[in-house]
DNA sequence: GAAATAGTGTCTCTGAGACATTATCAA
DNA sequence: TTGATAATGTCTCAGAGACACTATTTC
């Protein structure tokens, strides 16, 4: 479809920057570029939207990150448009980054070597305007953390109310008081808990599992 | 530029969800189309990417608004991009929504009948998938006006604080108390004072004038 | 002085933060 | 019993909401 028109169109792709929990930090996982340009250098991974197989570019995310992964993201939504002639030298392009946030068991199941982690606070030089995508994914996971239980989406399906308090101190950058956590998270119904235990060495703790994001009427 | 390629691209163009404070309502500023596709119906302004023209699709916004307005917005961020092969029946597209706060004086100066002002919880059918853009643009503004100044950009440059006060209301959908309200603004310091005032048939008001968008760290 | 609106003061009560205490497991 | 972590309880204080009160203008 789109029969040629008489002026020149942008290339348009999508990327993805592919957030988990990792080591007890927020991290970025990143793909080395196999072909040009930039071949060589760390990327998100991403790929250029087609018109046969896509209903929306929404589609068309989810299309490149199950050819590249396997899965669909637990959490998925549209970050921002990067556009210009300058981001690739060759042309005229625009990308829409889209911000993803996974589990690190999802990651774990690719295969050893296809991504690589870093800390989003400590970025190798990436490919394009990478960086700027990063940056602009991590200022909204940050920013939504701070009212909403988005978190939920970095963590396995069941977990501790101490693994939940811990990543949003991960996200959030900041120690939480338990109580105060605590209560809050009750306050709002967010997660369930189910009828499982986690054991370990220590008293056994409540498993929890949560459905679905949730907007809070006030900061944590 | 851009050397055609062997598969086909979107078309790709921008929509402004200009919205305004107008008595006493948030409302939309809409145009009536002049031409096809959608002839005759109310829609969002907008226009092509031009990529001899635009170094960025923010370029591309600010070009059009500024033909079309004489004025480049107040306020204006990038939204959401909008795509597929349903929106424009001839062909698969892509825009991206762009939402625009201006004071009203703003979109006055532009000449009668250029806009049609609505309200944006009463809307008249639109073209394309512009209620969408619409509804996505109101309710990003809501959602951001709670924990910071936003709605400081529907204002003329000089006002007094019971008109931010009207301001809030309006956007946010709810009465404030007028104690509260000071507090916080104060404690933001988020508006600075001038040396003038407001005079009418009543005390006159300290006029106020602000610099930029301000984010709470709570709700407001 | 009356009317109108600007601007301030005060009381209460909720809820977050800090920290202490109790509970339940394994070794 | 001890060590470790889960889970809950309590105290205090800051701040939001509600509402009353004072101030300054025009007519």
């Amino acid at each position: 479809m789109n029969a040629p028109l008489n002026f020149p169109l942008p290339l348009v792709t999508v990327d993805a920057v592919l957030l988990t929990l990792r080591e007890g930090k927020l991290q970025v996982a990143l793909h080395r570029r196999d072909k040009a340009p930039e071949e060589g250098k760390l990327g998100l991974p991403g790929g250029v939207v087609h018109l046969d197989k896509d209903k929306s570019t929404d589609d068309t995310i989810r299309r490149v990150l199950l050819s590249k992964t396997g899965f669909t993201p637990r959490y998925l939504e549209q970050l921002q448009v990067f556009s210009g002639d300058q981001r690739d030298e060759r042309l005229w392009s625009l990308s829409i980054a889209y911000l993803a946030l996974v589990p690190l068991s999802d990651l774990e199941a690719v295969g050893e070597g296809v991504f690589h982690f870093y800390d989003v606070d400590n970025l190798p030089e990436l490919a394009f305007d990478h960086s700027q995508m990063v940056a602009a994914a991590v200022a909204r996971v940050r920013n939504k953390s701070s009212y909403s239980t988005l978190p939920c989406a970095l963590l396995p399906e069941k977990f501790t109310l101490t693994q939940l308090q811990q990543t949003y101190e991960a996200v959030l950058q900041t120690k939480l008081d338990k109580s105060s956590f605590r209560r809050k998270i009750e306050a709002l119904e967010c997660v369930i808990p189910t009828d499982e235990y986690q054991t370990g060495v220590q008293r056994p703790a409540q498993l929890y599992r949560f459905e679905q994001v949730v907007l809070f009427d006030k900061v944590l």
